[in-house]
DNA sequence: TTGAAAGCGCTAACAG
DNA sequence: CTGTTAGCGCTTTCAA
């Protein structure tokens, strides 16, 4: 017992060493431990400076003992530097949210940084009082994610951090924006549907005010254009549901042009649009080819049968985000709006 | 230009008053412009000691001007206290964890507390990795969330800090957790099956190595052994999937004692069920009634019909875990398994 | 009512 | 090679 427990409470419990379950051990504690001056632990433990070998080892063992884990509040106040960022979700967390945040969380996480999570829930009220929050907390950087691809207005303005959007863009160009690249995406889809032999392809998608709906029901339509053709019918705009996939496809099916492929613009809606395309007696993908977007496992996977579908490769957008960041963070900047390509993953939908 | 600009670089750019894009206005900025000393401002600012009124708005005025956001950094320094919890999902963040990890960050954000994100992806080495970093950030306590709710050994012993376990369990029974009544909702789904005058219920579930699959299986048997019934064969163990809920539902429609109700482990399972159940000619819920077990949104809502199923309140789970550990920061602690009853949500699976 | 000064834990100069 | 000292930004006595 060489120091003075202090009134801290005594729970009794497992204990460290010395460092019972109350004061964490610090610098000084080691110090007195070793025998030397904290300058002297702190070259120890930090490698600087030039030590004698016995003396850093005795500095190292202390600290051992001590469990001592340095105080990163102090570390952070006279560098300047938390080695934290934060991550704001604007929407809700969700199917999009994660794997880009996890994603993220993994580049960062070896980059020896730690993550605010702030969930906004598309409420610019919790949006600001989370980046006051951030910026009193002094983070490296802000990673600003959402469950929509569209552009929307820049989080702050001459803040004093850098910041990444991933998967939202800001509609400031100057600012940094990793999106995936839907449209290519859009046209994999096609072009692979074109490769196995379809003619006539039908569109059916989310809602028109949507925007990753129009820009893949566009690029579906460009595709087909470049070569030759044109979707069959105007695309079927509606929700991202399996009942609409379900409504949108009888629809499709009742029409009078026979079509051999649908490119849906979620796996949700392809899902709907399978088991319609089932219950019409038509064979998938003998009869009916489908392509779905988002490349969800659960859908894709659980749809009879597994579908072909478009996948954003959001885990490595949040990682690129995160990457981005962490060099914007080092003084290396990359202004502006930066492309993900999407990977086509074919299935049994379109595979026969 | 009061201050001399620093030599940090002269991005130009929107500028809140002086606070120009470089360095963050300190509590000594704010003293200057006022006229007055650094701890007046602290005082002013914290509605603290005694002040003039004339001089108290001064002061704010002069941090409204420039901005000033405290350093939590330096606050955390000297009060000991870091306003930051740590939470670690012990698997990988997914569709449990989600609502937990919302609920808790919901509450603890009312609390004005940010939450560090720590994925430790089912690796030990990661989980041991996160503690200490947490603890080398002083957070003020930790919330460890998992997929499963069995009991797991403790993230630490004699750990300086509270730690809450939400939907998981410790395995040391004085660590307080907050666990989901999944024996009491699957009664419930019994329950109301026997009140829609049901008799012969099957059981169709996850693996007999998971923990939920054995509770719940376990907790439907005895409810109908109450009700002077039993199940209609024994539990059918499987995956945790659709085609799994598929196959096993044709084994129990083949069965020769025809069954009018069929409890399922997951909406997942229930899924496949009511798929093989409509393709086998029957009816849901006229001919076989079905209940599912997660109340997830896209699976219940995407079934045909609708599936009445049990949710387990995650979100509730998780704000109460939240709440928990502000307590037993705030020297309240709750020790013990704490458990939280599971809601049945009733659609068209059972009503007729 | 206000100011001066000490100190939270750590790092980085500068002496010795 | 090691110790001493001055801060980092803020709060909190204690004097004035």
């Amino acid at each position: 017992m060489t120091r003075s427990g202090g009134t801290l409470g005594g729970m009794p419990g497992r204990k460290t060493a010395e460092t019972a379950g109350n004061r964490p051990a610090t610098i000084s504690d080691v110090a007195r431990l070793a025998g030397v001056s904290v300058g002297t632990v702190s070259k120890a433990l930090n490698g600087r400076g030039s030590l004698r070998a016995e003396t850093r080892h005795r500095v190292l063992s202390a600290a051992e003992q001590l469990g001592f884990q340095p105080n990163k509040a102090a570390v952070a106040l006279n560098s300047g530097r938390t080695y934290t960022v934060g991550m704001i979700t604007t929407d809700t967390i969700g199917r999009f949210s994660i794997p880009l945040m996890m994603g993220a969380e993994d580049a960062l996480g070896a980059g020896e940084m730690s993550v605010f999570l702030c969930d906004a829930r598309d409420d610019p009220i919790r949006e600001q009082y989370y980046l006051r929050t951030l910026l009193s907390r002094r983070v490296d950087g802000i990673i600003v994610t959402g469950r929509r691809t569209q552009a929307r207005p820049p989080i702050g303005t001459g803040l004093p951090i850098p910041v990444v959007y991933a998967f939202i863009s800001s509609t400031d160009k100057g600012d940094c924006s990793v999106v995936p690249d839907e449209a290519g995406g859009a046209a994999k889809a096609i072009d692979h549907l074109l490769a196995v032999g379809r003619r006539r392809i039908a569109h059916i998608t989310g809602p028109e005010h949507h925007h990753s709906a129009t820009v893949r029901a566009a690029a579906a339509a460009d595709r087909l254009a470049e070569a030759g053709l044109g979707l069959a019918g105007p695309p079927l705009f509606g929700e991202w549901s399996e009942n609409w996939g379900r409504q949108a496809a009888k629809i499709v099916l009742s029409g009078d042009n026979e079509i051999d492929a649908i490119f849906c613009g979620s796996d949700q809606i392809a899902r709907g649009v399978a088991d319609a395309v089932r219950a019409s007696g038509r064979r998938i993908p003998e009869d009916v080819a489908l392509v779905g977007f988002d490349n969800w496992d659960v859908m894709a996977l659980g749809s009879q049968p597994p579908l072909t579908s478009v996948d954003m490769d959001l885990e490595k957008l949040g990682r690129t985000a995160a990457e981005l960041l962490l060099a914007a963070i080092g003084g290396r900047p990359s202004p502006g709006r930066h492309t993900n390509p999407c990977r086509l993953v074919i299935r049994g939908s379109t595979a026969s």
